[in-house]
RNA sequence: UGACCCAUGGUGUAAUUGGCAACACGUCUGAUUUUGGUUCAGAAGAGUCCAGGUUCGAGCCCUGGUGGGUCAACCA
């Protein structure tokens, strides 16, 4: 049985197919790129990848797994005012913690300058490419608007040789920032704005994380992608739906490109949107830097590292990625759909344990002072394999405050005065009398306990409904225990117009209960070790736990139907 | 007033060469249950943006609309 449960996790080979099968199946038998296939994940390194950029690590990875070929991981450095090496690594460092391997195969694009540089350099002499003097603000009010068609460059026409050798002073560092660029020479009355000469050069003093400073001008994004790929050999360029204009360009480059046996090919999808997040890195670094959020891995944050943080595991995020499927519609998925996906994984694998997050003493005052004993319970019901533990009990416990409830209300299976639940594992307790300080506030039960029901069974066949858990407070771990909720109270905080994202943000995303006890089993626990807290949810220890002060994240809550009835 | 792209239950996706709209999440019942979890059984919910056309037959094809998205960084 326990079996069965564990090959279901395997999913890979059920995948969903979509409109880029749809395309390779087309180009594989048209006999294209001689039958292969070969997807590359292309980040710049200038932030931490987030759970939209796991979608496309998915796809490229789960494509060439899915048709025998091979996923690059290139670095997109181009820009060097943006990149940082931090980044580079955080990036290997999730791709590889998501379950994916590029083997050898790890690129920049700056492997690729003295070859774009070259290429250039041809294109010029081809009079397809020419050095242009203005400043960006004259160049980009040449450009004409989307309706109206542009003004062709004063520089257009300059010779061959002119170009040439202003192209070898602009790489040799003659002159400022700004002050030249090159462009490919196409067409400034195009329909299509990115075909009205685009920049290809730009000088740039700045320190590069690779190539230092070997390099003061470097390409454009535009001028670096298609060729990059066609030199790694790549034979499905796939990208976001917003490049999906730039496309005409790198079919022009990779024309210009010739002596090709195949060609690489750019495929735009839809980039994932999440209700009540949001996925910009723009806005992402602007939430750690004005400090909304404790850092990149702040685990409210949709980055790989924060979600890891959170207590997700690599296959719910796999399996996810796989559920929502592919395809060009610009949509918002539900976050319950991640919420489903952990809670998936983890219900078949995580240890359960008892924990107690919001504590009510209770005094068993049948039960011997100083007696202490071991109750057997099951580590993970769905997994027999898992085995049991010893939980310690003792004359004095510790359960959940809102597992009591002086006045209850109907259907309230749990503790209430004269009322009688079952503490799990253990005994069937009844709540005598209720405790309360001069405020009016409860601070402690009084119960007794039928000592004939260990292990939960009534001795006389009498039913108890409730089932609560609890925790012995001599023995108890006194642990800290973060409880998340939504970033941003609004389903769409990027949908409003005129109003800052950040006027959305939830006020109570972070809640911090510092005085928790678990059950002694958490003791070994190392960071990150995943845990179903019976009743509550899921959690993971965090890396911020001491042995003075473990901390849990709360990944996810479990599914609560009561709850939900209650607020009907 | 241009080019390109998109349009199927609340959400996300399916629907062999056109053949009575399927699945998942979510929602709601009920059963089981020492987790109000899980599991199991079941229900509601779209007639596929609109209008024409082709066809015996259209979510799939054609035409025209409508709505939405992307594009005018020396960003990617």
């Amino acid at each position: 049985m326990a079996e069965n449960n564990n090959n279901n996790t395997n999913s890979e080979s059920q995948k969903k197919s979509n409109f880029i099968h749809a395309h390779i199946d087309e180009d594989l038998a048209q006999g294209r790129n001689s039958g292969r296939v070969h997807t590359r994940f292309p980040p710049e390194p200038n932030g931490y990848l987030h759970i939209g950029h796991a979608k496309s690590i998915c796809l490229n990875f789960g494509l060439a797994e899915k048709y025998g070929g091979k996923c690059n991981l290139r670095f997109d450095d181009t820009n060097p005012s943006k990149e940082e090496t931090e980044y580079v690594e955080s990036i290997m460092e999730d791709v590889r913690w998501l379950g994916f391997d590029w083997e050898d195969r790890l690129y920049y694009s700056s492997d690729f300058f003295q070859n774009l540089y070259d290429f250039a350099v041809r294109l010029i002499k081809e009079d397809k490419a020419y050095v242009d003097d203005q400043d960006a603000e004259t160049i980009s009010s040449q450009k004409g608007t989307p309706t109206r068609p542009g003004i062709e460059s004063p520089f257009r026409n300059r010779s061959v040789e002119e170009n040439l050798d202003l192209f070898g002073r602009m790489k040799d560092g003659e002159f400022d920032e700004g002050e030249k660029v090159l462009r490919a020479k196409i067409d400034m009355a195009s329909p299509n704005m990115h075909m009205r000469d685009p920049i290809l050069y730009r000088i740039m003093k700045a320190h590069h994380h690779r190539t230092g400073d070997e390099w003061c001008i470097y390409p454009m994004y535009d001028f670096a992608h298609g060729q990059c790929d066609y030199w790694e050999g790549i034979t499905h360029s796939i990208c976001t739906l917003e490049f999906e204009v730039h496309r005409p360009l790198y079919d022009w480059f990779v024309d210009q490109l010739q002596e090709m046996d195949y060609r690489p090919r750019q495929i735009e999808f839809a980039r994932l949107n999440l209700t009540y997040t949001v996925m910009s890195k723009r806005k992402l670094l602007e939430l750690v830097k004005d400090g909304h959020v404790n850092g990149w891995d702040d685990p409210r944050m949709p980055t790989i590292s924060g979600l890891r943080r959170r207590g997700y595991t690599p296959e719910s995020i796999r399996n996810f990625s796989d559920k929502i499927g592919v395809t060009k519609v610009d949509g918002m998925i539900d976050v319950s759909l991640l919420e489903f996906s952990v809670r998936e994984h983890l219900n078949k694998t995580a240890q359960r344990v008892m924990g107690v997050i919001n504590p009510l003493k209770v005094v068993i005052t049948n039960y011997p002072e100083g007696q202490e004993e071991m109750l057997s319970a099951v580590n993970n019901p769905e997994d027999e394999s898992m085995g049991r533990r010893d939980v310690p009990f003792s004359r004095e416990v510790y359960i959940e405050r809102n597992d009591f409830m002086e006045d209850p209300p109907r259907k309230f299976f749990r503790l209430g005065p004269g009322r009688e639940v079952r503490l799990r594992y253990g005994y069937l307790i009844k709540c005598n009398e209720v405790l309360k300080d001069k405020n009016g506030n409860i601070t402690e039960l009084l119960c007794t306990y039928d000592f004939e029901s260990k292990g939960g069974k009534s001795s006389d066949g009498r039913k108890v409904k409730g089932v609560v858990h609890w925790v012995s407070a001599k023995h108890a771990v006194k642990a800290e225990v973060r409880s998340y909720d939504r970033l941003f109270s609004d389903e769409d905080p990027n949908g409003h117009k005129d109003v800052d994202f950040k006027e959305f943000m939830n006020p109570d995303s972070l809640k911090v209960l510092p005085e928790c006890y678990i059950e002694p089993f958490v003791k070994d626990s190392k960071p990150f070790d995943h845990f179903q807290f019976e009743r509550l949810g899921y959690f993971n220890m965090d890396p911020d736990s001491t042995p003075e002060n473990p901390v849990f994240n709360r990944t996810v809550a479990l599914r609560d139907s009561w709850a939900k009835a209650q607020k009907k």
